[in-house]
DNA sequence: AGCACGCCGACT
DNA sequence: GTCGGCGTGCTC
């Protein structure tokens, strides 16, 4: 008998493999060992294989690892519906559905680090004295030499990641590692930031008791009574819940969740990346005790591997997690729901590249199961499925306790150059504003997109900016500890010092333009000395912990004003929070992307509802330079409906999504031209196939031409149905197999930068 | 000439 | 992903 196994592999169709006449016949969904090339790997049991289709010469599986099912059966049909839709392979999607692989059973994260052995340590040493070596020196290439010298120092070697950083290829280590001149082990990692024990941190807030909360408002409970209805009908249906924010929706995901549990049904519940906060956590741990299990992206495969197999042997009721957790192995789910649907953060940016809101809806349908989407911004595609009747629509329009929206006012920061020149970065308004509450014993938050101290280096002589040597961007300078600050690429992390003159005509005139957080933070303590400032972005945040200490002294009061990216604008709750400011709304809206509008109204929307949600009031301040354009006005006014309505007008217009479906696909390449004559080849093969079902847009350059050394060609399709689009696109890129390694297919792209 | 690098195709 | 094969170019 021969049998269907999903190889680890990318790319890789289902391998098929002899079963030796005296092994048990392994289910769809077990484990099995098979010989690949010169490897061995474990691989996913799909089934049986048509003999008549199989050639003879097949190799036999090694060992079969399950008796049963490991992955449940209708995981992998999801899992194979995701390879699908996607266009990505079956392997690389069961491998997200699986627990980690390597992981020891009370384990924790690992990298790979690389340290010299003996041997590997005299050669260092020879090659460090040069000249006066008279031994005969192994010749090493130029990579071998820099990972030489590199960990030459460090004895107890270094995490292969940060050789890489460096320019340092994997193919060197390897070769080194053959050579005996250095050795790989695994190692635990330090780099978790939410290590520690995950019900510790910010407790709920004190000023707001859960019984208040509990007892449900007149809205919240005609809501409830709508999703009771839709749950007890036992079949699959998805459901809007449209609620302002602070109108209690997670009240309902808990309420709902123990309806569904007491009819013996499960629950899926979906999050974004950053809303697992400790505080969120316990919330639900709360709720449901000992049968929950909590997955998020700071656990350790060891933990991760743990909570897998509490799952899979059925002592877990309840699944809380970011969007891999769609691939959760429970039955019997009864009710899905995907917290903040609109977030970012559920469509994965890798392959494969799928988004956990849409394969949550899949897995609804297959499970029979009702589907809740929340959100208080609304995605275009979830609203317009909605309104064409595909969903049902449950409004929530009042927040607990009747608190109003924070008033929100909009400072043209053009009249504020006019005034005081073209260097403002806080305006007079809200540097006001925020004396003014923190006097009262109030705290602020300012946002602004972008990290760094200064955006760009630009030569007053020439008018050149300093720009990344791999990629096709100006560098952005960060201050370091020391008061150094380096220029730093934000798409490879390479990095130089600021140079003094300009490295393409040697004038010394170089300025720095733009600003980041950093720069905003340094701004505030010039201006009102006496306030406590802190900053939360990706580069305060490395140090493991460092979130949460600081959301925690902010919670405490130690903290007047929180600067930071979007990490800050959610899932986070400070009743002392009574002033918002955003220091440039218009950081996305001059992106070339169809969605930079929709984002834009979102986060506003959002850090609107951030102020005032304790009993104070609150209110928001937002500088922009553009106050007419309708996501700033709508969202100031927190009219969804109203900016729906003018967005999906400009994406019908433009056919766009949700108006259309759309495939992203680049192609790189050691040149432009080579990239866009792959692109353009390949354009031509798909309208060979099929010129009636999609349209073709491009190929062109990609918006960020040049990535990390390699170029960039990207076009689009467009078309109502994605099936045509992807059959055309796999079945030409079947005829292109030299171009497997440089093409990435994103079908539903949420960026097409 | 000998070797390392890096690209390319194969993997059932 | 990972391996081996092979063309190209560097260095002795």
């Amino acid at each position: 008998v021969n049998i269907l196994v999903a190889v680890p592999v990318p790319f890789l169709p289902p391998l098929t493999y002899r079963v030796p006449d005296d092994s048990p016949l392994p289910l769809r969904g077990a484990r099995v060992r098979v010989p690949l090339g010169t490897r061995t790997v474990v691989g996913c049991a799909l089934g049986t294989a048509d003999d008549a289709e199989s050639p003879a010469d097949l190799r036999a599986i090694i060992e079969t690892l399950d008796a049963e099912a490991f992955v449940p059966p209708h995981v992998v049909d999801l899992a194979l519906w995701v390879a699908e839709y996607y266009a990505a392979g079956p392997g690389e999607v069961l491998s997200a559905a699986m627990p980690p692989a390597r992981a020891s059973a009370r384990g924790f994260r690992t990298v790979e680090v690389v340290a010299l052995t003996a041997q590997g340590r005299d050669i260092a040493a020879a090659f460090e004295s040069a000249g006066g070596a008279t031994e005969p020196l192994p010749r090493l290439g130029k990579a071998q030499r820099e990972a030489l010298t590199a960990l030459a120092g460090v004895p107890t070697g270094l995490p292969v990641p940060l050789l890489k950083d460096r320019g340092i290829p994997a193919d060197a280590i390897q070769r080194l590692v053959r050579r005996g001149l250095a050795s790989k082990r695994r190692e635990r990692s330090e780099r978790d930031p939410f290590e520690g024990s995950p019900s510790r941190g910010i407790e709920g807030d004190p000023n707001e008791p859960r019984a208040d909360v509990r007892s449900l408002t007149p809205d919240q409970d005609a809501a409830m009574r709508q999703l009771k209805a839709l749950l007890d009908t036992g079949s699959f249906s998805v459901t809007l819940l449209h609620g302002v924010t602070g109108s209690g929706k997670t009240e309902l995901y808990l309420q709902l969740a123990s309806h569904a549990l007491a009819a013996g049904r499960r629950v899926l519940i979906l999050v974004p990346e950053i809303a697992l906060t400790p505080a969120v956590t316990s919330l639900f741990r709360a709720a449901f005790g000992e049968r929950i299990a909590i997955q998020h992206s700071g656990l350790s495969d060891g933990e991760r591997h743990d909570q897998w197999h509490r799952i899979r042997r059925g002592e877990v009721d309840v699944v809380v997690g970011t969007r891999s957790a769609v691939f959760a192995p429970i039955d019997r789910v009864g009710l899905i729901v995907v917290d903040e649907e609109h977030d970012g953060s559920y469509k994965q940016e890798e392959t494969p590249r799928y988004n956990g809101r849409d394969v949550a809806i899949v897995r609804g349908r297959q499970a029979g199961a009702l589907v809740v989407l929340g959100s208080a911004t609304p995605s275009l595609e979830t609203y317009h499925n909605a309104e064409r009747g595909r969903y049902q629509r449950v409004v929530l329009t009042r927040r607990i306790l009747d608190r109003p929206m924070a008033a929100t006012r909009i400072v043209n920061m053009r009249d504020e150059y006019a005034d005081a020149g073209p260097d403002v970065i806080l305006s007079r308004p809200l540097v006001e504003a925020m004396q003014q509450r923190v006097g009262l014993g109030e705290q602020a938050m300012l946002l602004l997109n972008r990290r760094g101290f200064a955006t760009a280096v630009v030569c007053r002589q020439c008018g050149g900016t300093l720009e990344c040597p791999n990629c096709s961007v100006s560098l952005t300078v960060h201050t370091r500890a020391h008061g150094a600050s380096r220029a730093q690429c934000h798409y490879c992390n390479y990095s130089m010092s600021v140079p003094k003159a300009c490295l393409d005509c040697a004038a010394p005139y170089l300025e720095q333009t733009g600003f980041g957080t950093e720069r905003v933070e340094e701004e505030i303590r010039r201006l009102l000395p006496g306030l406590r400032v802190a900053r939360v972005d990706r580069d305060t945040m490395q140090r493991k912990g460092a979130i949460q200490s600081v959301l925690g002294r902010f919670a405490a009061g130690e903290i007047d004003v929180l600067v930071g990216t979007q990490m800050i604008a959610k899932g986070h709750d400070f009743p002392r929070v009574t002033l918002v400011g955003v220091i440039s709304a218009d950081v996305g809206l001059g992106m070339a992307d169809f969605r930079a509008a929709e984002r834009t109204f979102q986060l506003l929307t959002q850090v609107a509802g951030r102020a005032g949600r304790g009993g104070l009031e609150g209110e928001a301040i937002i500088q922009t330079l553009f106050p007419e354009h309708y996501s700033i006005r709508l969202a100031c006014r927190q009219d969804y409906l109203a900016f729906y309505a003018e967005e999906i007008k400009y994406r019908r217009a433009m056919r766009y999504p949700p108006a259309v479906g759309l495939v992203n696909v680049v192609i790189r390449g050691r040149t432009l031209a080579d990239a866009m004559t792959a692109a353009a080849d390949l354009v031509a093969r798909l309208l060979a196939r099929d010129r009636a079902a999609f349209r073709v847009l491009g190929p062109a350059p990609a918006p960020l031409g040049r990535l990390r050394g390699e170029y960039r060609a990207q076009f689009f399709l467009k078309g109502v149905q994605r099936r045509p689009m992807r059959d055309a696109l796999v079945r030409a890129l079947e005829e292109m197999p030299e171009l497997r390694r440089r093409v990435t297919v994103d079908v539903d792209p949420l960026s097409v930068l």
